[in-house]
DNA sequence: CCAATATCTGGGAGCGCTCCCAATTCTTGC
DNA sequence: GCAAGAATTGGGAGCGCTCCCAGATATTGG
């Protein structure tokens, strides 16, 4: 297949290079037969116009890039992270911009990265989910006016100056555990991760929804973990000699590890231990008993992201966009309240 | 922060714009002395060169692109997925290559794309993960001359004239078979997935593996599963009714399906059903019981696939590259090898 | 029916690089 | 000490597009 230009589509069509241009991209001041005759060579050439010479011309790549720094190998086993990629990538496709991915290892790779991504002018925006609280990539790439949003909260001293869509963890967590409450349980533990805002913000609302019942925080019924379901299981190995009666894990995935815990242990759950997670996961619904949770709209987040950066892209940086999603508490067997 | 060219970068450091290319492009015949100076200016601008100007003028991108086609919003929650695509960010990163994904819907997208990723010169080649009967994308960029490497066997007619990566499914699922006989068990059923090469691949080692032994293949003991925990699970209902002793499930996530499928009817593994996934996934390690499995590389085979893809590049497409990783048996707890 | 305006079209300039060739400078050998 | 050759360096051309302006053509009103 031969690389077609502008100009031959041009000639075969009777017509110049700005005039097939001005086809291609939908400028007004064409008359329908000309444009007509020009969509017809176009259609039989097969052309697609070179990016790199559209990219040049009009510096703007129509390329967006998905950064996720600094992800342990594990970490990035959580379906959490599939899901985001592919709204994105799903959203990216629409609007025709192409998302590119940028999976960092360590600090180092970030630190390179950042600068080349931030002024090579590959890339027309990015997207970063780092909201761990020791990433330093946001703090990175701000120098830079390259646009970006932040999926999840970014730290609180830079929140106000930075574009994010969030979720909002906070409520979810509160109804997470009024639910318990509200199921009669006193003894509720919780399985958190206190080392990114999410999991800081789903903390919060747990404890709230404990005070507004009056209800003291017993700080040996919470264990620490990371997103995972084998970190899960381990905190949950350790809640245990505390013989809760229910626990608010902060994801699905650690949930999945401490219903496991709880088995092995030769326990049941809900009938001794009620478990909620966080998510609303494609297994939560599936698994064995299918897990209360709180859903968060993921795909809506990740095109929201999308959207917001476009917005941020064609009009003006300023003022920095915050979007917080609401997010529904789905009530399932696992923490007692159906059968 | 300015936008700096290759002329700027010439002018403060008293050279032409063909000395600086020189000095990035690490052409030989520069002057230690000159090339000193003008990197120099480089680290100091914080210069980095327009990356759709090389693509123009080099006529290549230094871009690769990934394409997962038709996946089921579920599929892609299997963190082999995501396995892969960590696998590939990594090498492409380590090659100074940008990563693009393209994560297809429907056939609709794959067309309409497929033109796109082939001829607008965005990319500079193409690794497919289509292995799915069904999937048209490959014929879809054959007759184009962008290159590509598939990551899996592609559907027989084919697989002769296009390069691929591979893990020897077939001998990994003879593995398994034969370790589950070894282990005394004969009503052996399977959990397989025919709708794609990887599950023919493993469907005809498990069956050689029976044969070898003289063992009839029971089709009653074979329950047909997409690659989804949920899925494997319902399989494994069908399947207790008719009593197997032991099953190779074809996949980790069908194969933690399976078990909880399982336990929920009271019966355990492996006392009363022995149970064999296939992947290796962390998760595999950490259930209960701890699977046995059959661990396929998959950072390998990503990080091979960008390898060989980069290797057509800057090589030639022919002859196509035919590469097949082996895999191993990992003997856990569920196959009732260990205590 | 022609001037005035609105609509359409063509071509020059330029985006920031790479590639190539010619010009310049530096070596080296006899 | 000077020619022949090698190592450096500079600048023109061009990659394929967009953007803009000027010229051509069509449309309208008086």
């Amino acid at each position: 297949m031969k690389r077609w230009t502008l100009e031959d589509i041009g000639k075969l069509a009777g017509v110049s290079r700005s005039t097939v241009s001005r086809v291609i991209n939908d400028h007004p001041h064409t008359s329908p037969a000309v444009r007509q005759r020009v969509e017809q060579v176009i259609r039989e050439t097969g052309y697609q116009p070179n990016s790199a010479a559209r990219s040049l011309a009009s510096s703007q790549s129509r390329i967006l890039g998905l950064v996720m720094p600094s992800l342990l190998q594990s970490a990035f086993a959580d379906p959490y992270y599939a899901l985001v990629i592919q709204a994105i990538s799903q959203a990216c496709i629409q609007h025709d911009y192409t998302p590119s991915l940028f999976l960092f290892q360590n600090a180092a790779e970030e630190a390179k990265m950042s600068q080349r991504l931030a002024s090579s002018g590959l890339i027309d925006g990015l997207i970063v989910t780092a909201d761990t609280i020791d990433s330093q990539f946001v703090q990175m790439i701000q120098p830079y006016d390259i646009p970006f949003v932040q999926i999840g909260r970014p730290q609180r001293e830079s929140a106000s100056c930075i574009s994010y869509v969030d979720v909002d963890n906070e409520a979810g967590a509160y109804l997470a555990g009024s639910h318990l409450l509200q199921q009669g349980y006193r003894r509720i533990g919780q399985i958190a991760t206190l080392h990114n805002t999410a999991g800081q913000d789903r903390d919060a609302g747990f404890r709230r929804a404990l005070n507004d019942r009056g209800l003291p925080i017993d700080e040996a019924l919470i264990a620490l973990s990371s997103f995972s379901e084998a970190s899960g299981y381990r905190a949950m190995q350790h809640l245990l000699p505390r013989q809760p009666e229910a626990v608010f894990a902060q994801s699905d995935a650690i949930a999945l590890g401490a219903i496991r815990a709880i088995r092995d242990s030769d326990l049941r759950v809900p009938e001794d231990i009620a478990v909620v997670g966080f998510d609303d996961m494609p297994l939560a619904a599936s698994s064995s008993p299918p897990l209360t949770t709180v859903r968060q709209p993921i795909a809506r987040a990740g095109k929201l992201a999308v959207e917001t950066l476009l917005d941020i892209i064609q009009t003006s940086p300023q003022p920095a966009r915050h979007i917080v999603l609401p997010v529904e508490l789905v009530i399932r067997a696992s923490s007692g309240a159906v059968s």
